[in-house]
DNA sequence: TTCCATATTTGAAATCATTTTAACCATGAA
DNA sequence: TTCATGGTTAAAATGATTTCAAATATGGAA
């Protein structure tokens, strides 16, 4: 029985990253947390509490590795600080603009997992729907019925 | 035969915004670099011969504006800065990390002109493919074969 | 174990796109 | 002419991210 701090362990050094304690622990939260897709400030305020020596340029040096190694996704949606995403499966995200909550959308796709477009080879593809929630608009209509 | 500054006088004039000389002009080069996805930056580079006087605030807010009347759509594929695209059609956006350049890409997609997505209500939708262009791999193979 | 080269972490300073602020200017109605 | 409104401007502020240089940790060789 393999604990999951040894899998991510495992998943760090099989991508010849180091396993220190300030990435596994960045990892843990990343993994901890798909669903907030976390800022760096996120990751930072949450990770002061237990190691109070961590800083902004290390968590910014881990993501930005993690990054080159494929272990994390950029998200880029909010257009004003870069969100986090440890899930590698390729997903739409929803931004809602009233509260900010950023959803995960699973659609299929004909453009799917092509690997080229028009000659073009494609390494990323970023889908951003932008709008208001289900959960926000129930509450827009049930002030409006008041 | 109405000239193409009138129509982009009519238009701007369609959309409640005073058809200004700044506005005008910043609308102009929009239209004539559709293919640029011009930053501010290169839109104040190019006025700013014509037109000395004018700051990069004044473009900041000109562009801000055209985009709250939708007479433009921003595009952040970057992530360093915003883009923007006078073509109102929705289109895919291809950026080459080789050469930098934008490319527009036309194809169908499913989700296309949906209003609504698992009870969430759609107000945009960008889609950024990210790779390399076919000039650039074009180089790089023939670079290869030396 | 001890020593050393290398990688990682750290905090401070720099960068850079964008926003805010407050003064100035143009337009048009009263 | 006077006034209100909206647009333009330059300078300053903001805030996310990167750069820099010093301090520290790490793992392998001796
Ligand atoms: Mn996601
Ligand atoms: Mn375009
Ligand atoms: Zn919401
Ligand atoms: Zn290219």
């Amino acid at each position: 029985m393999i604990s999951n701090m040894e899998r991510l362990k495992i998943l760090l050094t099989e991508k010849g990253l180091k396993p220190t304690y300030q990435r596994l622990k960045i990892l843990e939260y990343l993994d901890k947390h798909l669903d907030k897709h976390p800022t760096v400030d996120m990751i930072y305020e949450a990770l002061a509490n237990k190691i109070p020596t961590i800083s902004m340029t290390t968590v910014y040096n881990t993501l930005n590795a993690f990054q080159e190694k494929g272990l994390v996704n950029p998200v880029t949606i909010t257009g004003t600080e870069v969100r986090y995403d440890f899930l590698t499966l390729p997903h739409h995200h929803f931004l809602c603009k009233k509260c900010g909550k950023i959803i995960d959308i699973d659609i299929k796709c004909p453009i799917g997992d092509k690997k080229e477009i028009y000659g073009h080879r494609i390494d990323e593809f970023h889908r951003y729907i932008k709008g208001v929630c289900k959960y926000c608009l129930k509450k827009e209509k049930n002030k409006n019925k008041h």
